[in-house]
DNA sequence: TATGTTCTTCTCATGCCGAGTAAGACTCCA
DNA sequence: TGGAGTCTTACTCGGCATGAGAAGAACATA
């Protein structure tokens, strides 16, 4: 048998945690949702040093589980929600961070996951009610520990994951409208879209959304004819994409 | 104040390990670079149980430093690079895996990163040379833990990242002919493409490739005429994407 | 009823894309 | 040396997606 390199050393000191300083996983969720017309985040206020006071994503210790499951979890003991509401959850993962003294007490590497939902409950039951609370992206400030970096990577991913897949049919309901569906990727893009153009792509794209041959009780608020409701299509991609305008910055 | 609930309490006590099984992190590494005109991935055969003579992807225990320089230095471990290639080498975090029960010793949390190079040195000084190898994509075979996903996830993001980022250009050298770019998309993604179109197409796109002006100092090996050699540019995204051709299979 | 809003469809110009063609430059082999 | 085959580069053409604008009909509110 071959003499054992050091880095073999090292992979097979890992499953000794007494050879190494101790390492703690947890899983933090940036949940959005939309409410009011503007995107929201979940947000927790820490009671405890480091960061007392401060605003951070709720998260959690790992369990027996899997992370995924971790972070469904931690969600649904923040807004109280009940294992069959978790179907109409998206929750996919968002990405790691273990940076060395992004937590001053000891090494924690935290795997970040994000939450979409139309809507969510208010945090109550089963969590501090009075220490959770949606709050709209623009109101964030200066979150505990690499957490806002975390938060604008995950908007990132949002924004980018409606370009391509038919995510935002999440933030809707069952039976939602083109303007519906319009709405969702101007408040999570932050601009203006063409609604013509806009009405024409997605009926355009296969699988994105189905008619349902009803349409809305009543005109907008403000006037309008009644709308055409539509369904969720069964497409997991879009194809072509919707692609954000004048990105032209982020090129280079 | 007010009295903590279960969640918190589950958070502060993420703090000590000794309340929880303990957790250990490791890093592995999807390493891929084209050798002989197919992808191959750097594989590393395992000297001792569990799945011992099989192999597995690179990796280790995470020590004190960020998880990137940790991916980085098992990298540069088994293959031998000095500090100075490292910049060559793209690496970009591709997701963590976590499932009790990955590794039949204990829990391990794994955080996979993703690697491409124009050439990679042989596996060697350093290292063990004999348990470290260039595999060609199409000849890997049942791997150890879970590393079969995290290759197949690695395969995935690589394909997807040729299409609307400048990383082909990763894969060649500092300059390259059209044809070379063409040959790095032609066997990541596993099919032929239109040799006119795909000339049009990179040409068209503001910051893929720069002239250097010069050209290459005979034809092909088997023909041809002379090509013009170019540079990376500084773009960061393509735009418009290079899209693939056929993924209609995929899309629902 | 009058006014303004919204949904939906259309038109038009522009530009990208896949497929095919072609000229010329080059290598290899007989 | 000559011919066959290869490859780079450029061009054309039809189809399709896109952005901008316009228009008609349906609806709410005052």
């Amino acid at each position: 048998m071959p003499s054992k390199t050091p880095s073999e050393n090292d992979f097979l000191q890992s499953y000794d945690p007494r050879g190494f300083d101790p390492v703690a996983v947890t899983v933090d969720v940036v949940a959005l949702t939309i409410r009011d017309g503007r995107l929201h985040v979940l947000l927790v206020r820490r009671g405890e040093p480091p960061y007392i006071g401060q605003w951070a994503l709720p998260g959690g210790f790992v369990r027996n589980e899997d992370l995924e499951e971790a972070a469904a979890r931690e969600l649904a003991e923040e807004t109280g929600l009940v294992p069959g509401d978790l179907d109409r959850v998206h929750l996919e993962q968002l990405g790691s961070y273990g940076r060395p003294g992004r937590d001053p007490r000891m090494r924690v590497v935290t795997v970040a996951y994000l939450a979409f939902a139309p809507w969510l409950p208010d945090p109550k039951a089963g969590s501090d009610a009075a220490a959770a609370e949606w709050t709209p992206i623009a109101e964030t400030r200066q979150l505990a520990f690499d957490h806002d970096r975390i938060l604008d990577d995950g908007l990132e991913r949002a924004r980018s994951k409606l370009e391509y897949t038919p995510l935002a049919t999440r933030f809707v309901g069952d039976e939602f409208t083109i303007s519906d569906l319009r709405a969702v990727y101007e408040v999570v893009w932050g601009e203006q879209l063409h609604a013509g153009n806009f009405h024409r792509k997605v009926l355009s794209v296969p699988g994105f959304v189905e008619s349902t041959g009803a349409s809305t009780e009543r005109g907008g608020p403000r006037g309008g004819p009644r709308a055409r409701l539509y369904r969720r299509g069964d497409a997991r991609q879009l194809h072509p994409a919707l692609l954000r305008p004048s990105r032209e910055d982020e090129i280079r």
